[in-house]
DNA sequence: AGTTTGACAGTAT
DNA sequence: GATACTGCCAAAC
């Protein structure tokens, strides 16, 4: 193992790794993407990640929606109705007009084995 | 080097 | 259930 920088990735690349695995027409939490990346009392830093992420057209950010199912981040989209035009077009149920159904659809990343050795990946880097 | 800012979450009232 | 307050910590200023 090198040592010199075996933390190469910064906290938004980790971020995008999971936000990379979230599985077509469910969405997750901030709150699940911060315990999974071992910080579960930070997840204020996920959203601020993500703002600052170059997100690219692979990364699907319209499904990080906060703990209630809220499009917190519509916003970052321009047009806020993108994001749950986007979440529609999935066949994500929604709660109400900007409220997804959570307990329908909600993915966590931490059960999802393969997202750990996508790490274990970017660790050995 | 200190201050401010966030696409949040948990707890208390 | 809704509102208010606190904790959290990386990056930009």
């Amino acid at each position: 193992m090198g040592g010199d920088d075996s933390h190469s990735w910064t906290f938004r690349q980790r971020v995008a790794v999971v936000v990379a695995r979230i599985p077509l027409g469910q969405v997750t939490t901030y709150g699940r993407i911060a315990t999974v990346l071992g910080a579960p009392r930070s997840a204020r830093m996920i959203g601020w990640a993500m703002s600052n992420l170059e997100n690219g057209p692979d990364l699907p950010a319209h499904r990080v929606v906060n703990r209630v199912g809220y499009l917190s981040g519509a916003h970052a989209f321009g047009v806020p109705a993108i994001m749950r035009d986007l979440l529609l077009d999935e066949g994500v149920p929604f709660q109400s007009e900007w409220v997804v159904a959570l307990e329908a659809c909600v993915w966590d990343p931490a059960d999802d084995p393969e997202l750990d050795d996508a790490f274990r990946i970017g660790l050995e880097r």
